[in-house]
DNA sequence: CTGAAAGCGCTTACAG
DNA sequence: CTGAAAGCGCTTACAG
């Protein structure tokens, strides 16, 4: 027996949105029919398909999306876990990530986290949404990223690894940006370093940070430092006040990331009088917008966020049509920038770098 | 007569999801019991609760969300429609929303703009989601606005003011904050004005340069000239430029945003060996986060997004509950922050002022 | 090409 | 407190 339509008065301000079945009442076919009208592909003769979109029009009708996701096990979401907004590189990944999947027909639910720690909490609001994938920049333990492999729900790790075999990962090669920065520093005469990480549980900070001192054991007579920042602005400045009180000073400052750097320039030119890069190079890492502007003009690694959320985004939905792609982990490499926070004398650099800068190199 | 499980293999890689029809079956309970267990408030033994519960965990059911939204028309989905993120402003914004909406059981689904073009569509996908009120820092049409409503669709703009009167609104005082800053320059003795706007079509941008040339107007003997910039870093840049070289010099430089006031401060310092503040004041609005940088410590208006994003979301869940409650239009004032870029005189600036700022007025 | 029917996984009166 | 049943708004075989 056919339902009764769901809105008996039909008004400008009906109380609930049209359904498939008010369209057909409308225009006089079958419910299915409208249902095909709205489905890609499927056979319908225009004579029909004038009549229903006639109706729709007069009714504002929309295929519910939710009801299509209930039936069709797709809910043509996706599900964008960040740890927090304020570090300064996510806004454009996030912004990037939701053009990429608009593009696809996909739509991005957005979970952040306050902390790393409840992700267990997060991904249980993920599992009820029954997103159809995950892009997560936050770590995961072995266990969660099994969790979703066994419901059957694909995740892509942006700039974090996973020892789990079922979750793919893009990542910038922070490693071998870094190195590319200390060997570059090193070949300008640097050889006192300051590293200065980010937050110790951030899995990025300490594969930068172990990537300087690698590359900084890897050769001869350089010593260096350690310094615990935050990723903020305000741990590179007060980084920058322990590295001048420091026994031996540095004449390379490493951050492990932009922000970090941003405060640690500020922190010796303004606090302390030093300059940079006259005595002291400062280098970062991300390549934020503001590593542009003239008062930093910083030497850094650029992720290819774009490309990088391309092939986050491929990845993901290619293993959404496909649940039985092995994964796959791609790693793209940053591109260096040379601005003029640190004596690197290629004389390559930016062309409004101040005299004084390209001072001699000691040893 | 009773459905068959969905699932009849039941292992740890299931091809779908448990349902609440498996869980009965397992724990010996009618399906219903089991959608009873996870409704706060539902009557239920405590003797079956754990029944079900050990059956729900022993398949890792999780109540479908999608299900749920379709039955009871609430999909606890807001959208967020932001017109672009690389604006500095809108990441603060943004995590402050997901947070807000967190707390009160709700997810935020993303929806970007590249230009103000394409609301129209964005509005499509925003209906066909069923999400129960949108936030939008974009501007619609009143057609839109008014088709929203029609679909009993609650929208809280947040910095728009809509002329329909059925949309809520959360705004930061704009005209006042730049009245402010405008009166403070004078007292201290600025009288060529130099207004830097943002993208001609930006609301935002508009109600702060109208405020300036208000504040502007209102006394005796004070001139200015307007500047096109596009809200960034860049367009700031070459305004000083257009500044440095135009007829009469301005001694203060109101920029419709703190990126443009960077870029002003920046191309004024480094382009044209201007003082900033000594020879020109320049103020900005918003307080994002760099405004407290060493390098730009900027004077400007910091509006109280914690408080904003609050009201917005207040605002919009109370309609969502309520759909009959009247619209309501809530205006912020910004908080003046004193740094260092522009000439105040009132001593009450930052320590670490340079030499040299505190100059005589001229006049 | 078209319509009747089943079913996606839930919630919620309704009886008992 | 509990279960059988209807129904949310769709999609999709299945006949015709």
């Amino acid at each position: 027996m056919p339902r009764k339509p769901s809105n008996p008065g039909r008004g400008i301000h009906r109380e609930t949105p049209a359904t498939s079945y008010d369209v057909a009442l409308l225009a006089g076919v079958s419910q299915s029919a409208v249902s095909r009208c709205y489905t890609p592909g499927a056979s319908i003769s225009s004579k029909t398909r004038a009549k229903i979109v006639k109706a729709a029009d007069a009714l504002g009708y929309r295929p519910n999306a939710i009801a299509r996701g209930l039936i069709t096990r797709r809910s043509n979401m996706v599900a964008v876990i960040i740890t927090n907004l304020t570090n300064m590189a996510y806004p454009e990944v996030l912004f990037q990530l939701n053009q990429r999947l608009v593009e696809r027909g996909m739509h991005l639910l957005l979970f952040t986290l306050s902390s790393e720690r409840n992700v267990a909490q997060v991904l249980e609001e993920v599992w009820q949404y029954r997103v159809d994938g995950v892009v997560a920049a936050a770590h995961f333990s072995d266990e969660q990223t099994e969790a979703c492999h066994a419901r059957n729900l694909p995740v892509v790790f942006y700039n974090r690894r996973s020892s789990d075999p079922h979750a793919g990962s893009v990542c910038c090669d922070h490693e071998r940006g870094v190195r590319d920065l200390v060997e570059r520093l090193v070949q300008a005469g640097h050889h006192r370093f300051a590293i200065v990480g980010g937050p110790p549980e951030s899995e990025v900070s300490q594969l930068r940070t172990r990537g300087a001192i690698d590359a900084i054991e890897r050769k001869r007579g350089l010593v260096y430092d350690i310094y615990e920042g935050d990723y903020r602005y305000s741990g590179g400045r007060e980084a920058a006040a322990r590295i001048v009180s420091a026994r031996r000073r540095a004449d390379a400052v490493i951050c492990a990331n932009d922000a970090l750097a941003f405060g640690c320039i500020d922190g010796l030119r303004r606090d302390h009088g030093i300059s940079v890069p006259g005595d002291v190079s400062v280098v970062g890492f991300d390549g934020v917008s503001a590593v542009e502007w003239a008062s930093y003009d910083l030497t850094t690694v650029v992720q290819p966020v774009e490309r990088m959320v391309e092939a986050a985004v491929d990845m993901l939905l290619e293993r959404i049509e496909n649940p039985g792609l092995p994964a796959e982990a791609r790693v793209f490499a940053g591109a260096f920038r040379e601005g003029s926070s640190a004596r690197l004398g290629t004389g390559a650099g930016d062309s409004r770098r101040r005299a004084g800068t390209a001072t001699e190199l000691p040893g």
